[in-house]
DNA sequence: AAGAGATTTGACCAAACGGTAAAAATGATA
DNA sequence: TATCATTTTTACCGTTTGGTCAAATCTCTT
């Protein structure tokens, strides 16, 4: 008799894994993570993802059926990484300690994980094809709720008065900005390739921009 | 990948151009703006390029002898439009105006020349393969040049300190963020796809941002 | 209107591309 | 160690890609 197994013709979607399974798909989600973070989608080979996992090009398609399979398996691990420190912005907390902790947890984020930051940035660029979903529901309502957060600050006069999703912006764009344009932050510092000093400087700068006055100095009542 | 140059081989470089060589030069670097900008180098095809230019590939690479001519055409014309901004930076001005003006011209930039903005971005992304020695050499010279400049302010208390080169790095990053990233604004905002009101919020939320209280209060002595 | 030079096209090429089929090799298990 | 499922490889396929070539067409000047 043959044994029943899962109904998917994808190993990585069998009842467990085996260890040699996890081992490659990992190996293959890591180079994929190099290439498609350097050229986008449409810029990434099969054939460079695969000598970049030092592997044959039809056993990596053992693993995942095609090329935008692997791509949306990045992106989808991707969107948590992404959301996770705007998640922890609490209504409860010091406007300056939460928009604080907010930009170090970002500039942190950037700082561990540049390439993921790249594939989120070579996504944006490209129009966002494989995650416009994402965008208009998932993050548009969480924006919204965080909004609401610092809307209340606002209006309480805890926080200068301004538009609150632009404030998310600003405070997106400069903390990705390290990852994505890393090689300008480099050339522009005089630094080498590896060197990633710079993220102190820019945790003081951008405490420095967003908390010097942005936030009213503290009246505890 | 070679750094920019110039070479002498086709008709774009005799002695005096054509009509039909301008018009269609032009029309050639309109549609490998369009394609490059959202793919990037290597996601870019000449077939693509041929068809937005409504020209046959042939013909097309009658004009320009390979796709990376292409290219670097396109990104020399670009560093000349990204330079300018900050070209404009004087150390005569007040340090409000001039950081002020400067954060207008750059979302102004970003407003009418979006697809440059994203041509950039993803050179940066990729590794600035094509202009690293320009980073290094003229962008760096520039940067001192205005950071020097804006250190003098903060020596005279004229603007808190930080550290200048940082500082611009945030109002590139911020403004740029528009350009690059504006299928987010506009998915996160509830726009639709040709919808760049965002324009005048941006500028507000920056100006308070950058000169609520970055810049102290002037002291006219 | 004719000739010269500029422009355009269709046919083509080798390499790279995404992907497949089937056999061979390896690993786990009884 | 025999067996069976898992993993890997070899050989390949059709398409796309960057690019060439020579012939055909067009444009401008005289």
């Amino acid at each position: 008799m043959t044994q029943i197994s899962a109904s998917s013709e994808n190993p990585a979607e069998r009842r467990s894994k085996t260890r040699i399974q996890k081992e490659n798909e990992t190996r293959i989600l890591l180079a994929a993570l190099e290439v498609f973070s350097e050229n986008g989608f449409r810029g990434a080979t099969l054939d460079r993802i695969a000598a970049t996992a030092k592997m044959s090009k039809p056993n990596l398609l053992y693993y995942f059926k095609n090329k935008e399979e692997i791509h949306v398996a990045l992106l989808t691990d991707l969107l948590d990484v992404w959301l996770a420190p705007l998640r922890e912005i609490s209504p409860h907390g010091e406007p300056a300690d939460e928009i604080g902790s907010y930009i170090r947890r970002k500039l942190e984020s950037s700082r561990q994980f540049p390439r993921e930051s790249r594939l989120f940035a070579n996504e944006m660029l490209a129009g966002a094809p494989h995650i416009g979903d994402f965008l208009q529901s998932e993050l548009k309502q969480l924006v919204d709720e965080k909004a609401a957060i610092f809307q209340g600050w606002i209006d309480e006069g805890r926080l200068a008065p301004c538009d609150p999703r632009h404030l998310l912006f600003a405070i997106w764009s400069t903390t990705q900005h390290y990852a994505d344009f890393s090689v300008q932050v480099r050339h522009v510092l005089g630094l080498q390739p590896g060197d990633v000093s710079y993220y102190e400087e820019a945790v003081s700068m951008l405490e420095t921009l967003f908390l010097g006055r942005l936030v009213p100095p503290a009246s505890t009542d």
